[in-house]
RNA sequence: GGCGCUAUGGUGCAACGGUUAGCACGCGGCCCUUUCAAGGCCGAAAUACGGGUUCGAUUCCCGUUAGCGCUACCA
């Protein structure tokens, strides 16, 4: 390989799942690295498995992808369609002797502390007794010293043979690791694993090989789980008469509890986090940071910034753990620090979405739609904050909080000084924040109460919530109009808190 | 069981032989205040353990422990 080119990398996800944080975080590194060489990224299916394989969810990682932010160059190539390619290149390595014909039953070969193949999805509580004697797994198979004519007599049995890569039973395999280091392995270590299923289907070894050195990769950038099974991968690429790339292992990303993120972690897909309303330059920005480090202290870094910044000498080699509240604070961080005109189309979809977009004076007048976002934004954290607490600011159709009613319209003056302020603040020749603060307060004094709670009970009248904006920006941004119904229509049930 | 990787507050990172071990999240307090946030200030909280090497170890080496990974005709 070439190392003055541009380099080339891939994102390379098996469809056995969703694209879960893991697979993002490995797919914006790679991206991120294409990004600051001006290099390439290409997107490659490995559906290899058909056990497993789940055809439908390719659409929804690639949908995880985009949302993410991570655009490839080329691809998405799928394995299945490459299978006669896979082939072929085992067959060469039969003729070069590099591999060999192995009559073995699947079953037998595995040591005796291989879990007949669990489903590691969903694994049972069930530890403890011993699963038989800890052997050491028998790593050379006998299959590698057969004759021609051992040979003609399986094939006659019927046997269809699956074909292993013939291990070197001395010396190492040594690479290089933009992470962790120069690596050398001792190939005693190597078992002769198989390059092709005895049903014609590769196995990942080879796939990966094969088509890393056809799509000439210059850079493997996946997974730490790998990093045990790559000098197999160098051996394969050696025989195959092919320079191995260079190689970065990024460490797991573990859940709270320190073990691998799984379904019983909650939400691990990348589509939950948009379903759930956080912005991607956000959701980058704190995957990003996760195993990777610009060096310094800055932690709000915008998607142009991770790419100027971006490093493999960056990157950490600990696991790390899927800091949820962390996440949130970097959601709030891009939604109050964004220019609003960035948050815009995020609201707008978020509007769209409960069906308070259409007819709402958010299209009408986009400028008052960027002054609205931007007296809301201080207090959300996530989207749907727009249309959940913040609902009263798009659409007449909001309720009065149950405990907003009991915190502040226990008091039995408010119905009268309510009223009296709805045609206080309707007599208004002016309509801002002074006069509606002047009016308000010029009543409270008259009437003898504290204004806060004129200011508290009218916040719960013209928007339901306790929680809201300051009241007199909010007056400013209803509108006058709209104020002095809202108050008049709260009466009945100021009256019957 | 074997092989390997890793080890800084609860979490994510910084310090790549010399710092009062820094930043951020979270947590507690105070300020601000019209609710709730945001923001500001302050605080509690870490170099896993034991040996070396060195004038000097968070940093280099060894061991222990722990966690994780690999050890499939999964990827």
């Amino acid at each position: 390989m070439d190392h003055t080119q541009k380099p080339r990398v891939r994102f390379a996800p098996s469809p056995t799942g969703y694209l879960h944080v893991g697979g993002a975080r490995t797919a914006l590194f790679n991206w991120l690295f294409a990004r600051h060489k001006g290099g390439t990224m290409l997107l490659r299916i490995e559906d290899t498995d058909v056990e497993r394989n789940r055809p439908e969810l390719v659409d929804g990682i690639l949908a995880g992808l985009k949302w993410l932010g991570v655009e490839w160059e080329e691809g998405p190539y799928f394995q299945s369609q490459r299978l006669e390619m896979y082939r072929s290149e085992a067959r060469r390595l039969l003729a070069s002797g590099a591999a060999f014909a192995c009559y073995c039953k699947a079953s037998s070969y595995a040591g005796a502390d291989a879990a007949p193949a669990a489903e590691s999805g969903e694994e049972q509580e069930g530890e403890g007794d011993a699963e038989g004697p800890k052997t050491r797994k028998n790593i050379a198979c006998p299959c590698r010293d057969l004759t021609d004519a051992d040979r003609a007599a399986r094939e006659r049995e019927g046997i269809t043979p699956a074909i292993r890569f013939r291990a070197p039973r001395s010396g190492t395999t040594g690479f290089q690791d933009a992470v962790f280091g120069p690596r050398d392995v001792q190939n005693e270590e190597i078992e002769d694993f198989v390059l092709l299923r005895s049903n014609g289907l590769p196995t990942y070894q080879l796939s990966v090989v094969v088509d890393d050195i056809d799509m000439r990769i210059s850079h493997v950038i996946r997974g730490a789980d790998h990093l045990s099974n790559t000098p197999k991968q160098v051996l394969l690429y050696r025989a195959l008469g092919a320079e191995p790339p260079i190689f970065a292992h990024v460490p797991l990303i573990l859940g709270a509890d320190r073990t691998r993120l799984s379904k019983r972690h909650g939400a691990t897909s990348v589509s939950s986090y948009a379903d759930e309303g956080f912005l991607p330059e956000a959701f980058r920005n704190f995957l990003a940071l996760l195993g990777w480090s610009p060096g310094g202290d800055s932690e709000f870094l915008r998607t142009h910034e991770l790419v100027e910044r971006f490093s493999l000498a960056g990157v950490s080699r600990t696991n790390a753990i899927f800091d949820r509240p962390k996440l949130e604070w970097f959601n709030t961080q891009y939604l109050q620090k964004l220019p609003v005109s960035d948050v815009l189309p995020y609201v707008a979809d978020e509007l769209k979405r409960a069906n308070l977009w259409n007819g709402s004076q958010a299209v009408a007048d986009p400028e008052w739609f960027a002054r609205a976002v931007d007296l809301i934004r201080p207090r959300t954290r996530l989207l749907p904050d727009f249309t959940a607490w913040a609902r009263a600011f798009f659409t007449d159709d909001f309720d009065y909080e149950a405990e907003a009613r009991a915190k502040f319209w226990k008091d039995e003056r408010l119905p009268d000084m309510l009223a009296k302020l709805a045609d206080a603040l309707a007599a208004l020749p002016e309509w801002n924040h002074d006069a509606c603060d002047a009016a308000l307060r010029q009543l409270a004094t008259a009437e003898g109460v504290k204004a806060g709670l004129l200011i508290n009970a009218t916040r719960v009248a013209i928007v339901g919530r306790a929680v809201a904006p300051p009241l007199f920006e909010t007056m400013v941004i209803l509108g006058k109009d709209r104020v002095v119904s809202r108050i008049r229509r709260a009466l009945p049930s100021v009256s019957a808190q």
